[in-house]
RNA sequence: GCUCCCUUCGUCUAUCGGUUAGGACGCCAGGUUUUCAACCUGGAAAGAGGGGUUCGAUUCCCCUAGGGAGUGCCA
């Protein structure tokens, strides 16, 4: 088998979200795990829409993901060679003007739609002769260009749903230049997979009537098509899609909210799939794993809460080192190794650390309840002597214990709630000798 | 409207006509840790509905329902 190359391409146009990071995950992890290549291709031929503040931040989500690319190139750079095809498919009579305005295209649509037909391109303009064509252009009217499909069914295997077959005939020929003159994605994109020797294009199944067309593309370009691979959609944890969720759902949020790219990774990589949805060592792991028959068929459900339990598995293993800087970003003083190694259990996002903050280092409200009050004083007179230790928690308690006869969670619960201000937390022997000694004395005492 | 795809425990899934329908996460219970968490053990938990085909259907076919996608001078 030759080494794969495959290419991601997304347009600048926003921020990269959790539904087209999968499909560059998926691409990152086939080429990874089969020593093949990842080309980041930059989809800017809509020059209206695109923008290098957006080229800039797809990067910066992918380097922050850790999803490094071999080579990168931008369409907008390639227009000549995309002139040089649609040339040649002009000359093979394969691309043909038309002069309908947008309006009259919808207008047919609505009609065929309303009798209950498929709304396909009538190609009407392949009926045009010369003379008219001239009539049309000399009102002004400037041309778009179709790409004249067979006709016939178009087949192919797919890596992920098997055997397809699209009916040429039931989609209309596809636009491949704007009345402006500029390209649309789907020209482009076949010649770029031919220049770059693309020898998969694995993208979602939002794609796959595209590819229909496309497959016919790369055979009238004289060349063979990629193998193709569709995957499944990403839907919501409520069942429904998630396009209207997007904006929260946007690698650059996710980041900010204090999520784990290998989290993120680990849970797109896996949702979907007959791999068990859990944290992963790291991408390689997830990239030997790789494979498109693990791939399901029925949308991939991604749900934050599980986003939310794989990345506090994730967080619970990191060490001081790995996060310190980001600590101190939330706040100076939580970068300190004793209240790292002591809170991250209690942790699922990084951020999560603020609510021990001020339990460590700065003004809690102690929660005594009343019929503890007597308890908690008892407790403050019998706190041992000395600066606060490992040992501290463990002698203090048994004496309280032997004292009051209290045990268990009659012992501890008023003890944490009273030092914490709170019902759950972190391990009290470590969490004592964080607090030290004068704000443990001055909780219990109210 | 039309076309394509999908539907197994709460979730992600295994099963290539015959299984006590398996695993993982979550959940519940017990254990352990003198508290929380973690951990250990155990448990509950599923073939959307209806028709066929077959000695036998989760598995094959059809219908219905539900979900996803496409049907752009977006990508």
């Amino acid at each position: 088998m030759t080494t794969p190359i495959v290419r991601f391409a997304p347009s600048p146009t926003g921020r990269l979200h959790v539904g087209n990071v999968r499909t560059a995950l998926i691409n990152w992890l086939f080429a990874n795990g089969a020593g093949g290549q990842f080309v980041l291709r930059i989809d800017d031929t809509d020059t209206e829409r695109s923008t290098e503040v957006y080229e800039q931040g797809i990067k910066d989500d992918l380097t922050w993901l850790g999803l490094t690319w071999d080579d990168t190139f931008n369409q907008s750079k390639r227009f000549e060679k995309y002139d040089a095809a649609a040339a040649s498919l002009k000359e093979k009579g394969l691309l043909y003007a038309c002069y309908e305005t947008a309006d009259e295209l919808d207008r047919k649509r609505k009609i065929a739609l309303s009798r209950g037909r498929p709304p396909v391109y009538d190609r009407a303009a392949l009926n045009l002769t010369d003379d008219e064509k001239a009539a049309l252009e000399a009102e002004g009217r400037k041309p778009h260009w179709r790409f004249k499909l067979s006709g016939g069914r178009c087949e192919w295997t797919d890596l992920v749903r098997g055997d397809q077959s699209i009916d040429t005939s039931s989609i209309s020929d596809p636009i491949l230049i704007r009345e402006d003159g500029s390209y649309l994605y789907t020209l482009p994109s076949v010649v770029d997979d031919i220049d770059y020797d693309i020898t998969h294009v694995v993208r979602g199944e939002d794609h796959v009537t595209n590819s229909g067309a496309q497959i016919e593309i790369f055979q009238a370009l004289g060349g063979a098509a990629p193998n193709m691979a569709h995957t499944p959609l990403l839907i919501g944890a409520d069942g429904q899609g998630l396009s209207k969720r997007l904006g929260s759902l946007s690698i650059a949020q996710l980041a900010e909210d204090g999520f784990e790219p290998l989290a993120i990774a680990s849970l797109l990589a896996r949702i979907g799939t007959s791999e068990n949805v859990e944290a992963a060592d790291g991408l390689d792991q997830l990239a030997r794993a790789f494979g498109f028959d693990k791939i399901g068929r029925a949308p991939a459900r991604f749900d934050e809460a599980e986003l939310k339990s794989v990345n506090a598995s994730i967080l619970h293993g990191l060490q001081f080192e790995d996060v310190k800087d980001r600590l101190s970003a939330i706040d100076p003083r939580a970068a300190n190794e004793a209240f790292w190694m002591v809170v991250r259990e209690n942790c699922s996002v990084l951020p999560d650390v603020r609510e021990f903050l001020e339990v460590a280092f700065g003004e809690i409200t102690p929660e005594i309840d009343d019929e503890d009050r007597d308890f908690i004083s008892a407790a403050a007179a019998s706190l041992p002597d000395g600066d606060i230790t490992d040992e501290t928690w463990g002698t203090w308690t048994s004496a309280l214990k032997a004292d009051t006869g209290r045990k268990g969670r009659g012992l501890f619960m008023p003890l944490r709630k009273a030092l914490t201000g709170m019902a759950h937390g972190p391990d009290m022997a470590s969490m004592l000798k964080l607090i030290g000694r004068e704000k443990a004395v001055k909780r219990l005492a109210g």
